[in-house]
RNA sequence: GUGGGUAUAGCUCAGUUGGUCAGAGCGUCUGAUUGUGGAUCAGAAGGUCGAGGGUUCAAGUCCCUUUACCCACCCCA
């Protein structure tokens, strides 16, 4: 023997188990079920891109994580996806004919990330995008809304909220406080950070960044301002309405809730929030993140409007909006909540037949076909063991039903079944064996 | 990228001021129980104590280097 190559994985990858599998699939297929629910159809990208098709899009400091991809004397310079959004935009100028507008699309895929990896965060890590494109409307930002809160409600989280906010409104905010240029990034940085450092935090913050005293109490008024839903919006409007920028940002939101309410979302479920920033500098327009604050893992959710994306690769924008489901966090949420369904077991198996002794396998072969034909999952045992192992195996693996066929059941033409949870046993003619099972499997 | 912590059996960890310190629980396998799982009992397999170097009569135990992982920051899903 060779010396053993040690298993692992490189920084941030991880390996799924069966277990860890089926519930991942639960998630996603709940979220699948509502993006078809909401008219959004799948794609699929590469998760190579060309680098020129990623790079200049996300900010610089986002780029510096960017995985390359070469290979030894490769032409083109590769990279994996960074996220759904940028191949997306390149995608949609580019079949110009095939697509018709508007076009919502979802696609559920792995990106990467050369981040430090730390608690519900990944290199490799799925994200959920649904957009709708060629909707210069609030509508199509209020349906994105929609969609959210259906997901997570579908899913049972009982308590999140979706923050809006507008990158009109941030700009504005920062014009009102003499901000400008590279300065507008760190003003929206120290924002950003309210969750974490809190009202004295942030204002210690933008001091300390240089800005006067009485401007750091004027924004700090602006965004921490405590009022019912629509009444924020007034109180924002009293103070910069006279900024185009302020008003048009205004206004959008004002159409946002509105559609919202036609759309019977809960208000509950969503809040203005300007004191959250999303990170990426493609956003134009309205921007969302959705939160569950206990416990805190950070935001499971992020989305907004981007107008000039498409533009890049187009040369002529196309208005565009969306969101993300980071759907790594909400998998870890959902174990710690305890939100999965009770039927969510650990395996997919649903009866196990086993093998009384090696003469009596041919008929244990047929019963498991027999049982698949009428679509029951079956496994059939593999091992030339004893029966109080094959019972174990099944215990430990959590199959519900376990079926039995020694020498006395295969003359007498019957199955055993036994269910282990509570013990139960019955005999059944093999042609009843399925329904048999059926009925076990549902009580 | 910055700072802190950890590294002993497949997993979770104990190892006291360097001197029977190579251990426990869980898991795995075998048996008690050759037609019936979860419980109990008995037994077995499994580790060059992350790697490399140093101090010492003697090093999981002290020092240095290195790697990996964890936590916080940065940033983000």
């Amino acid at each position: 023997m060779p010396p053993k190559i040690q298993p692992r994985l490189p920084k941030g990858m991880r390996d799924f188990l069966p277990q860890q599998m089926i519930r991942r699939e639960y998630v996603f297929g709940i979220v699948r079920e509502v993006f078809h629910l909401y008219g959004f159809e799948p794609i699929q990208t590469p998760v190579l891109e060309l680098r020129e098709t990623l790079m200049g899009k996300y900010g610089e400091d986002a780029e510096k994580l960017i995985f390359n991809a070469q290979h030894p004397g490769g032409k083109e310079e590769l990279s994996l996806r960074y996220d759904l959004t940028v191949p997306l935009a390149r995608f949609v100028a580019q079949y110009p004919n095939d697509i018709t507008f508007p076009f919502r699309r979802y696609q559920l895929s792995p990106v990467w990330r050369a981040e430090r990896p730390q608690r519900g965060r990944y290199r490799e890590f799925y994200q959920c995008d649904a957009d709708i494109v060629g909707v210069q409307s609030m509508s199509a930002d209020a349906e994105i809304v929609s969609l959210i809160v259906t997901v997570m409600r579908r899913l049972g989280f009982p308590q999140f909220s979706v923050k809006i906010n507008s990158r009109k409104l941030l700009t504005a905010i920062g014009l009102y406080a003499g901000v400008q240029g590279s300065a507008l990034a760190e003003l929206y940085r120290s924002i950003d950070k309210f969750d974490k450092i809190g009202t004295d935090g942030v204002r210690e913050e933008l001091v300390r960044r240089g800005l006067p005293a009485d401007v750091v109490t004027r924004v700090m008024e602006l965004i921490t301002v405590q009022l019912p839903g629509a009444e924020k919006l007034d109180f924002l409007e009293d103070v910069m309405g006279n900024s185009t920028e302020a008003a048009e940002g205004l206004n959008e939101l004002r159409e946002l809730i509105e559609h919202l309410r036609l759309a019977d979302v809960p208000p509950q479920f969503y809040e203005f929030d300007f004191t959250m920033v999303r990170g990426l500098s493609y956003y134009t327009g309205p921007i969302f993140e959705t939160i569950i604050t206990e416990p805190n893992l950070g935001s499971v959710n992020g989305g907004g409007r981007y107008d000039e994306l498409v533009g890049l690769f187009r040369g002529e924008s196309l208005p565009t909006t969306g969101m993300s489901f980071g759907i790594e966090r909400i998998i870890d949420l959902m174990d710690i909540l305890n939100l999965y369904p009770a039927e969510i077991g650990g395996t997919v198996v649903q009866t196990l037949v086993t093998v009384f002794s090696p003469e009596t396998a041919a008929e244990s072969e047929k019963l498991a076909a027999e049982l698949r034909r009428a679509g029951i999952r079956t496994e059939l045992y593999m091992l030339d063991r004893q029966i109080g192992k094959q019972f174990g195996y099944a215990d430990k693996k959590g199959i519900p039903v376990v079926a039995m066929l020694g020498p006395d059941e295969i003359a007498a033409g019957q199955v055993k079944l036994k269910r282990l949870k509570d013990g139960q046993e019955i005999s059944v003619g093999r042609g009843e064996a399925a329904a048999a099972v059926e009925r076990l499997l549902g009580a």
